[in-house]
DNA sequence: AACTCGGGGCA
DNA sequence: TGCCCAGAGTT
């Protein structure tokens, strides 16, 4: 296991969890982090955020690109969870995902840690690294979700969820797998496939 | 399935 | 420089 094997992202409440991870598409944690506490100190629950212009509320988050989108989709969001929510944010999947900016995995993420429903976020390092393993059967994520449910016992989820994206950022590259490091390289289906076309020669 | 949004981190 | 970042929405 990884020695910070535990979500990246920053965040004291569901509300803080939705909005860091809709921060959190195509840009790192750290970004993320970076600029978070200014903007939950300026907004810490939707009917705060609907105070700021977008101007405003992109100015707060443009360092971590694009901010547009994201700007647009955090307050369009934030009106939808003050106009139909009662401010809160709401703990079952299709009301997450009609907020615009929020899809599949960032749904995922908010139901297994705000509301420790049972779900595991497949995001491009869980899919990639887990579909490699032999976890799962690259079709698509959402089978690629239900495969991991099946193969890990529930009480491993969030762990086995943080190790494959840590793994998949370390090790198992999307380009370059550092298979030579790789504790599992021997257990993997895509370097034993490999092995074996290659003649036995992969390092 | 392909494309767009997009500035920053890092080698 | 070039590649990548805990994706989502549209065409």
């Amino acid at each position: 296991m990884y020695p910070d094997a535990r979500c990246a992202l920053n965040f004291r409440n569901p509300f803080e969890l939705l909005i860091a991870t809709m921060l959190a598409a195509q840009a790192t944690d750290k970004s993320v982090n970076r600029v978070t506490p200014a903007l939950f100190a300026k907004a810490p629950t939707p009917e705060a955020m609907l105070l700021l212009t977008q101007e405003e509320l992109e100015d707060l988050i443009k360092s971590i690109g694009l901010y547009r989108n994201k700007g647009r989709n955090i307050l369009a969001a934030c009106r939808i969870l003050v106009e139909k929510h009662g401010g809160q944010v709401p703990g079952y999947r299709e009301g997450l995902e009609k907020l615009p900016g929020v899809g599949r995995k960032t749904a995922n993420v908010v139901l297994a840690e705000a509301f420790q429903e049972p779900a595991i976020a497949v995001d491009t390092h869980v899919f990639r690294v887990s579909n490699r393993l032999g976890l799962a059967q690259a079709k698509d994520v959402v089978k690629t979700e239900q495969d991991l449910m099946n193969n890990i016992p529930r009480d491993l989820w969030a762990k086995a969820h943080h190790w494959l994206i840590f793994h998949g950022r370390q090790v198992c590259h999307a380009r370059k797998p550092a298979c030579g490091v790789c504790r599992l390289a021997e257990c993997c289906r895509e370097y034993t496939g490999l092995k074996r076309e290659t003649g036995e020669e992969t390092e």
